[in-house]
DNA sequence: CTGAAAGCGCTAACAA
DNA sequence: TTGTTAGCGCTTTCAG
């Protein structure tokens, strides 16, 4: 048999001889417990070292004191620059996280959800796949009035829920201008799938910059495919297989501008002179090669503070009361300009 | 008032004439309750999209399903990647992952293993912070038998707990040998505060591996400092303020190695041939930069797992087992051959 | 094979 | 200001 040490408030009245009743409140600093049995209870407690079962409590008012976080997956730079901003942010307000990872497989997210759901969850932070279009798997935590969040990754179509998300629209627009105004004629753009949000909006960044700067759009020299580095040396392959090469590249996240990168200095294609490159996320790695690559910073501790912000909100306002606050958040991005472009 | 929509096994039981305990049974496959009746009760269960509520079961049971796990910090290279692979792994045993980062900062760490308790986690893993010292906020784990599992920064003194840490002894001397058969006769080496076991034992291989190539230990040229890439600017201004420099350095992280090579470059010393710089961690960012820097892969992801393996064996095992397997385990390194060096 | 009933630790009416 | 009591939803003896 397992034997127990953790105490529990009854302990903790029997050795004091109040009520269990009592005790609950001076450890939850209920107004009228007077100072005197307060102090008493809160020695006592830890005495013998009392720590509240969550378990319990939570069950009482049926839902606990975790927050769940479903992402594609911890180790993206950007996920993981969120992910502290948004665990510090929550236990500064008396909340756990609990993480799931989705590995970008719909299924998986709706395994999760389940999961979360299950262990009664306050709230819950999603980033979604690529790949999901149906979100029904949420549904049940609107219909529990579980205040739920999406950042980043956030559904396309419309779904009754906070949204947070950088503006990736300007961001792609912004990326494409650079180039354009550093002279480039011809611009192609290596997107990510459309039933993204991210890769759809900076997609027509790009194409309304294009237009602003009364550049051509051609149909080969865009690209949606999923931004592996694999994938990124095929459309390099593609796209300098044969002259005129594109003058600027603008690829949607920072892993495919370095591979694109890495493949032009082995052809020995001149970064920035004969080709201009521009990325997206400002990865770690973009300030450190040579050339360092301009890209698009997307502050994702500060998305991962509003979307807690948001979440805090919800939690506060309690049940039924959302309709209000589903305008999404757009935070800023901003371009970081290296010599790559 | 908050109006409920989960339904229980309550429930389904009414809508179905049975005993809660039957249906409690038959959601847990309990052997001896007919397939009929299983079949119908899942049936009943999916249809009105039960899910079993994790708080009640975990109170009954006195466990969650809930493991916690203590960083110093989520976005950091290693234990991003660490993070990723021991979800993952969790996950497909049933469990969900409880996060909370210290900071680096004692005091933190301890609130955390508190709240970590109160959710009554079924099992912990720590990576601890480079000041830990006292380990004694643990002590509520070990005497609640919830297993305890630390990881790559682990207690440098004899703390009656599971370990799972690389084998930095034998990365230290790679590393420094690796230099010395390169020629070099001089190696400095950029080591962390020694109250952390990672650099205390790279450091020692460091020291192993100059003796073994008779070449000398100078006190200068070895530093125990926090390794940011401030403290680490400091040390290559005193270290190549006046000849002779070191001929290599050992940098026992690949930040600072990182920001060695970057003064080095500024300063015009040429790296390989003036200068050979050896990094430890495999950071992303070291394969990237100009020239590449050869540096120690830890296998992050392997090392999460034997943590979770050696996690999960302890909850299976039970109560009052623990005592036979206290040997840490040690997992293999590999020296990452590049141009720096 | 199934049911009745107790209780995990805590909170919140309702009383006093 | 404090005590009594009734559960939260589930598992698990103990009886059929």
């Amino acid at each position: 048999m397992q034997q127990k040490h953790e105490s529990t408030i009854v302990d903790i009245a029997r050795a004091l001889n109040l009520s269990i009743a009592t005790v609950s409140r001076a450890l939850n600093n209920h107004p009228k417990i007077s100072e005197a049995t307060k102090k008493k209870v809160k020695e006592q407690a830890d005495a013998v070292e009392y720590r509240r079962n969550t378990l319990a409590s939570g069950l009482r008012g049926s839902r606990s004191n975790n927050i769940g976080l479903i992402i594609p997956r911890v180790s993206m730079y950007f996920h993981a620059t969120a992910i502290t901003a948004i665990q510090n942010l929550l236990h500064r307000h008396g909340y756990n996280l609990i993480i799931g990872q989705s590995n970008d497989a719909p299924e998986m997210e709706k395994e999760l959800a389940s999961a979360m759901f299950s262990s009664r969850v306050a709230g819950l932070m999603v980033a979604s796949t690529f790949y999901t279009t149906d979100y029904t798997h949420f549904d049940v935590f609107i219909r529990n009035d579980i205040p739920l969040v999406f950042f980043d990754r956030v559904p396309v179509d419309f779904y009754p829920a906070q949204v947070i998300r950088g503006d990736d629209y300007q961001g792609g627009f912004m990326a494409t201008a650079h180039l354009a105004e550093a002279g480039c004629k011809t611009i192609a753009h290596l997107s990510g799938p459309l039933s993204c949000n991210l890769y759809k909006d900076r997609y027509a960044g790009y194409v309304a910059a294009l237009r602003q700067y009364k550049l051509p759009f051609k149909k080969e020299w865009v690209f949606f495919n999923e931004l592996t580095p694999a994938n990124a040396t095929r459309i390099a392959q593609q796209l300098f297989a044969r002259r005129p090469y594109p003058q600027g590249v603008f690829a949607s996240n920072d892993t495919s501008a370095i591979t694109i990168l890495e493949y032009a200095r082995a052809q020995g294609i001149a970064v920035p002179e004969a080709l201009r490159i521009v990325g997206y996320s400002n990865d770690p790695r973009t300030a450190i090669i040579s050339p360092p690559i301009t890209t698009v910073e997307q502050f994702p501790g500060r998305v991962g503070e509003e979307a807690v912000t948001a979440l805090l909100a919800l939690l506060k306002r309690g049940p039924r009361k959302r309709e209000q606050i589903l305008t999404p958040v757009i935070t800023a991005v901003e371009l970081v300009k290296r010599a790559s472009a």
